[in-house]
DNA sequence: GGCTCCGCGTGATGTAGATCAATCCCATTT
DNA sequence: AAATGGGATTGATCTACATCACGCGGAGCC
């Protein structure tokens, strides 16, 4: 249960074996089942998740009713809606498993708690936000400048596993298009690999 | 030249005077003029920017030769292409003055000096990239589900000094719309501002 | 067996915003 | 005062993608 979480920090930081067991008393393991939610809009967004097993997307829905997916979160990744986690305003985030899926929570306080006793977890979430802005940042480049096909096909190289795992109507969506579209821009792909 | 620099530090964490005499030693002021480069695409970013005075922006060129800005940097605000600055990489971006401007400049080097001596920076920094990661995804989730009028709208009143000193085609460039869809929009909202 | 839910594909049509091409304005420069 | 150059506006046309509408097949359930 812990393991992944501990390898994921190892990675980034160096701790001890007594700090993270400290660590893990901080966090809560909760199961979820297909389809359950762990935040839904309009509620504050009391934990911050690490997923160990399963996946999970967080996604807003625009006035229109239409989905817009910010992350998917697979094994070994954080989520969270960080505007409701720290300001304890009402998030306008869902955040649902899309497999039966198993998650380490959080709270505001034992996080707190957690970059106070160890001060290396602050560097480490440092690099983790850093990492996902950068990340974000090249995202908001591509939605602004790229075809509905590149952002496809950059998709499809940079979350492979997630391709396996996710409907297509939900990467349509992720991606700022529609399920439509992504479907016909698969069918020309195919056609066109094979003769091309 | 420093003191914006300790106040927007002094906001977020403690330090000493000691403290931030070691702080200052470890940033190089700059001097720019109106249309100066601190950063073109294919050079390594060296420094993380902090502008005291004057505008920067930050911005790609794609394949079609369209301009698309991540960025305007104000007094007061952080710049850097991250992603280069951290992994020596050649840069995507162009951060230019868009007025005469002046910035206080770190090296990476100085950065992890600046880090490993007064932890209390980790922190720092911590929340200033969690609050631009915030930021970030707010403006791609709006990206991909507002029109581009609500996007104008979002963006002057988010923004009003930017507003107010950045050119109308530079701020199409960020909305990720032209400069003719913004001019039209905009005789549109002044029509029916006085009717509505 | 039939029913319902989901995800996917596909055709016909609509539209926000892009593109192309002028023109105009105003502040500097010479 | 003419020339230059950056910015804004405006009209005509185009297009990538959305919308609407429908049908198909498989998985789970009664």
């Amino acid at each position: 249960m812990f393991e992944l979480l501990h390898s994921k920090v190892a990675e980034k930081i160096s701790i001890t074996e007594a700090e993270f067991d400290l660590c893990k008393s901080l966090f809560t393991p909760k199961k979820l089942r297909k389809k359950q939610f762990l935040l839904q809009e309009g509620e504050v967004s009391r934990y911050t998740i690490f997923v160990t097993k399963g996946l999970l997307r967080s996604y807003t829905i625009d006035d229109k009713g239409v989905e817009h997916i910010l992350q998917f979160a697979l094994e070994g990744w954080w989520t969270a809606d960080m505007y409701s986690f720290f300001t304890g305003e009402p998030s306008l985030f869902n955040i649902e498993a899309l497999e039966d899926s198993e998650a380490l929570l959080i709270t505001r306080p034992s996080w707190e708690s957690l970059l106070q006793q160890i001060p290396a977890f602050e560097r480490y979430f440092r690099i983790l936000i850093q990492n996902s802005l950068i990340a974000t940042q090249r995202r908001l480049m591509e939605t602004m400048s790229e075809t509905a096909e590149r952002k496809y096909l950059n998709f499809i190289k940079l979350y492979p596993a997630s391709v396996q795992r996710v409907p297509q109507h939900m990467i349509a969506s992720y991606l700022g298009i529609t399920r439509e579209t992504l479907s016909r821009l698969r069918r020309e792909l195919a056609a066109g690999k094979s003769s091309a």
